[in-house]
DNA sequence: AGCACATCTTGATCTGTATCAACTCCACAG
DNA sequence: CTGTGGAGTTGATACAGATCAAGATGTGCT
């Protein structure tokens, strides 16, 4: 199959996500030492899998478009979803420990991304301090993501877990130079429902009580946020009172 | 204060838990390398603070004894609890990507640690691959457990959430080299309710429920479990089947 | 365009766990 | 030894969200 180079061969110096993923603090000579290790794939189709459970470990991917969900399957057969990955996002190291994926990655969208041997790259940071804690530093913000889903999980009711949930998407392309209140989310409610801990049916409920209340709608893959701070407080994460005041000027 | 030496000057080469820490992987010559950059730290207190959330990031702590609560501190008051660490786990490393200390860890016990500066670290792994490749993994298994945690969050019950923490805790005390079937749990109720997701009533309803089928007891600081399989089968975690056969002979 | 299947919506009911409340047990200070 | 406060237990009740069920809407394929 041919397709079109123009596609596939921007380097990571012209890409537009550089500041979110590997390059960041590298400078320019190391860039290029990067980019002489990264492989342009071929764009995945929705549904296609990047990676699955018991696969060998070889590499880690960083999303260049689209978007991918990395779910578990348990021994019960239904899966759990451990979250999304959006443009930017590197996904893969999880398998670094066991030497085998412990779950898989499936395309959520049309998805291109960039695929970084290990091997190569673990030998290149050990030449590039500043590459080399870069990928220290993705792989804490994963856990510290990790952490906040968990108690998401565990202390938050229904109707706070979807609020920040779309808040954190909404942060998430803002972070990426897209509008925070209007974006599109290719994904079922059936696996929004799984990453939250939640029934199809109670995500259905609450996106119709939310629209309702004007804070914000998703349908037809669109989500648009209609009354933020609403949002804010409805997910528990308002910029409220005098947090900051006890350690400034107040009181 | 003076201390007795003999307490803190146990290198890492003679370190028991050496299997499980930074030292697995790397050749006597270069575990004397690190031993140069670890600071043995007199003990903490049960109750004490090894870091607190907003500190500065300087250091990451491996257990050595006793162990520790990770907690982080929502807006609303009440702290979620992240994970507890026990002799041989890392700590601290969350706080790479922001610089700052998301959590807090407090001493269960009275307890000991190893503390290696993250900048003596990051240089020294820069110079010795299998440090880098060891701390990855370490980052890498952190980032798996609190997946679990996640998953035990989502999709269980809470008699299957405390069947499955007691599993968890006897597979790291057999990995220690310690009795799987009875160990201390110097934990209150509480602490584990809130890492469960559950109240410290739930709890307290389903140890009695589980004592009375004999499965284990957990009383006085002291676990002993008394039908292993049991244990198994209600974390759903039975070693069930044909999942293995589908890969070699039977059907 | 039209069919078929998957996803989403909406309603009725059920249930596991939280919540509230009272009591017991224990550790520790004096 | 006794008083005090925190932790654990046990029971009664409430409710959020699961489950079950049926219909509406969408989406992809021929």
């Amino acid at each position: 199959m041919i397709t079109p180079i123009s596609l596939f061969n921007a380097s990571c110096t012209e890409c537009g996500l550089k500041k979110l993923c590997f390059p960041l603090g590298l400078d320019k000579a190391e860039v290029l030492r990067l980019d002489a290790i990264v492989k342009r794939k071929s764009p995945l189709q929705k549904g296609e899998a990047l990676f699955r459970t018991g696969q060998a470990f070889q590499a880690v991917y960083a999303v260049r478009a689209g978007g991918f969900k990395v779910s578990t399957v348990s021994a019960s057969g239904e899966d759990q979803i451990a979250g999304f990955y959006l443009p930017g996002d590197i996904l893969g190291a999880d398998a670094l420990s066991s030497g085998l994926h412990v779950s898989t990655a499936v395309a959520i969208d049309t998805t291109t991304v960039c695929e970084v041997p290990f091997h190569d790259l673990e030998r290149l940071a050990s030449q590039v301090p500043s590459l080399n804690h870069q990928l220290l530093s993705l792989m804490s913000k994963e856990l510290t993501d990790e952490r906040m889903h968990a108690e998401l999980l565990s202390r938050k009711s229904a109707e706070e877990r979807l609020a920040l949930f779309v808040l954190w998407l909404s942060r998430r392309q803002e972070r990426r130079g897209f509008s925070a209140r209007a974006f599109r989310l290719g994904l079922l409610h059936r696996d929004v429902a799984l990453y939250l801990g939640l029934t199809p049916e109670t995500v259905s409920r609450i996106l119709a009580r939310l629209a309702e209340e004007r804070v914000f709608s998703w349908r037809n893959k669109q989500v648009d946020i209609m009354d933020m701070s609403a949002l804010e407080v409805l997910a528990g994460e308002a910029q409220n009172d005098n947090d900051d005041c006890q350690r400034s000027q107040c009181g």
